[in-house]
DNA sequence: GAGGAAATTAGAATAGTTCTTGATATTGGT
DNA sequence: ACCAATATCAAGAACTATTCTAATTTCCTC
């Protein structure tokens, strides 16, 4: 068995611990990937691209992982439509556009200083701790 | 077996025919269901509550019919978190607030006149056919 | 280095939904 | 009204994403 700590790893800028959680060997390996390849992927993606660092990883493992770093606020679990969900690294504030010809998600962020009643109508003591946005649409290119 | 033309109907408001769909009187009365009670049901939900109207009707047929209906923009299908979708007969453009604490979920409307670019950084090009809003939050009774 | 807690693994189980197939109903042309 | 063509429905099997279970491994503390 070789001990992982004489292997030189490609890790080291993941610290040993974040907000509380421990990364081990496969949660450092989710979250760089997540960190890497910044394209939302689903569980399964992420599952394919840790398999080369480490083949023996299971898919239960990475949702256990992914799971983890979601309930950590390290990562956001993001669900389009009845899709499997697709998680991402980026953890501040955003919605996402959907672009319907390529299917590629880009990321929305709120302008500055703009408040959700400003232009919606909520119901009378709304108090809100959680949005979800996503738009689905067209990039047209001209 | 029985002509249902001859059954007084209880269905007489819906017509024959909505937006190029003909009503049959399972869809009808999906339909029917959802008018009356707009909590956001799921489709196991619309399926018991139809059962009274149509004691032999499946639940493959009630997610045919809702299909049919949301295929026609009848109805909206909404998917919150991973959760069983909802159905909702407001087809208008609205998000959602979901009070954790009761599990009601509210409609939420666009103030009039506001724009999307108004408040949200989109991507260069982007043109938004679809919204998708949810809120989630606590109805705060002071 | 032993003991206990936490994490990982593989596969079974689950839930929601979709698919398949055959039966039934509806429509349009005569 | 009759018949063929088409659309819809029902029942259960199948599917997919995810979670659970139980056994093993790894990690941390003493």
């Amino acid at each position: 068995m070789v001990d992982n700590l004489t292997v030189p790893s490609p890790e080291t800028e993941i610290p040993e611990e974040i907000s509380g959680l421990r990364m081990t060997r496969q949660r450092r390996e989710v979250y760089r990937i997540l960190l890497q390849d910044r394209d939302h992927p689903t569980a399964n993606d992420v599952f394919l691209r840790v398999k080369d660092a480490l083949p023996s990883i299971s898919l239960a493992t990475v949702y256990n992982c992914l799971e983890a770093l979601v309930q950590h606020g390290i990562v956001r679990q993001v669900n389009f439509e009845r899709e499997s969900s697709r998680f991402c690294p980026n953890v501040a504030e955003h919605g996402h556009f959907h672009d319907r010809s390529t299917g590629v998600i880009h990321d929305v962020t709120f302008k500055p200083g703009v408040n959700l009643a400003d232009f919606l109508e909520l119901p009378a003591g709304a108090v809100v701790t959680d949005i979800e946005l996503t738009l689905r649409g067209q990039l047209s290119s001209h």
